[in-house]
DNA sequence: TAACATTTTTGAAAAAATTTGAAAAAAATT
DNA sequence: AATTTTTTTCAAATTTTTTCAAAAATGTTA
């Protein structure tokens, strides 16, 4: 169940708004002025914020400043008046959206849940199943031994596997060839780095629908390669 | 540089907004038909894409779903329509946000700013422990090898981003062109010093602003070179 | 300001690294 | 033991990066 910090001062607005989302099956939490908004956002246990401008104590600029520094949760920004927008555009303070008042409820939910999806859809990747390593079209089943591009089965021989899931479960960190061939190959096997690049090739032919351009593993010239996240 | 997909059969609107984008630093590629638009985005070159919804073709619910099924990239619909905005919302998507039309291209700016800024940010919290050198506007992630301007990403060759992160890892420090091509190039690598130059050349198309006011890598006349805290 | 020294820009050549396809070798399966 | 599959090796083709050298621009000094 996703949580919701409301921080607005006036509270019929809060209410409306609270009503809405709870229709929609979020939970929700209202703070009334500035300070204990922050305190409340930094606490955590929330996945997004809707914050008003116009606070009694600490200001929604202040408020939104102070919880990006910590935070990376959606914060959803309110104003009555336009030119505050353009102000928090200015300001860059790292609000995800804004809306300007009146707005209609269904509006409010809406936006709510697109922000959520979309965090979702980026962060959730490498947290839940331990043996499910899944990067965009990339579910990789690692007790199966079953990789799935998006949705359909590609068959993996047992070094493609094992590179592909190493490097996987590191997304966006470069290795080199050298550190690739030790990792998957034994320490202290005699081999040649080459083999690497061949495997590297193999794979992509099974996962990227551009070699040219590929999406999942990148090619740092001169260092290695890279699972893109 | 972010790259953004316009796709959009008004073409005087996408050249508006191409106009605007290109002015905020962005490089714009315009698609006028939805097909080619799909096509286009499932390429994977671009950061973000804007889509109007009335295209001919394939209109922009079905592009919207189907890049959504491939891709990540942060999707901004856009329709003359309040009603088809609804829509958006009820087929779920997968679209980041709309916007209805006549909008401000200041708008339109802000919008993409902030996606790509979301984005980014996101992106670099999903990685685990890895070494980040930030100085002002500048953050090297040392294990990712990448180079984010203003929260931008650039792309930096090899000996470019060993001698970026060599020079900000030691602000304030002068060193002459031998100590930096002895630190970066093989110490008895026999070579021109003039190299280094040329690097610092390109490394300062990437990061300076204005390359005359270098705010990052000063030229100490006669001497070398040094990364101003 | 002229003369000089140093740095920067530029474009093209050279070098290095990667990709690719195919064949050889090794391992697993029948 | 023969066949199939997987892995490794190799070398040509391609791509990217780096180097080099000459020209242009800029700063310094007399």
């Amino acid at each position: 169940m996703s949580k919701i910090l409301i921080i607005e001062d006036e509270v019929a607005i809060a209410d409306l708004e609270k009503d809405y989302l709870e229709l929609s099956g979020f939970e929700v939490v209202m703070e009334h002025d500035g300070e204990k908004g922050l305190a409340r956002a930094l606490d955590g246990e929330f996945d997004l914020v809707v914050l008003d401008l116009m606070l009694p104590g600490m200001d929604g600029f202040e408020v939104c400043k102070r919880i990006r520094e910590k935070k990376d949760i959606p914060i959803l920004m309110v104003s009555a008046k336009k030119d505050d927008i353009d102000k928090i555009h200015g300001l860059g303070l790292g609000a995800d959206d804004y809306m300007t008042k009146p707005f209609s409820p269904s509006e409010l939910v809406a936006r709510v849940k697109a922000h959520m999806a979309r965090y979702n859809r980026l962060v959730n990747t490498n947290q839940k199943n331990n043996d499910i390593v899944e990067i965009r079209g990339i579910r990789i089943d690692k007790t199966a031994r079953r990789v799935y591009v998006e949705g359909e089965e590609k068959n993996f021989t047992t070094k493609e596997f094992d590179l592909l899931t190493f490097l996987a479960e590191n997304p966006n960190h470069v290795f080199t060839k050298e550190e690739l061939f030790r990792e998957i190959w034994d320490m202290d096997s005699v081999g040649d780095i080459a083999t690497v690049t061949v495997h590297i090739k193999k794979i992509r032919e099974k996962i990227e629908s551009n070699s040219n351009k590929p999406q999942y593993i990148e090619t740092i010239w001169g260092v290695g390669y890279r699972f893109k996240i």
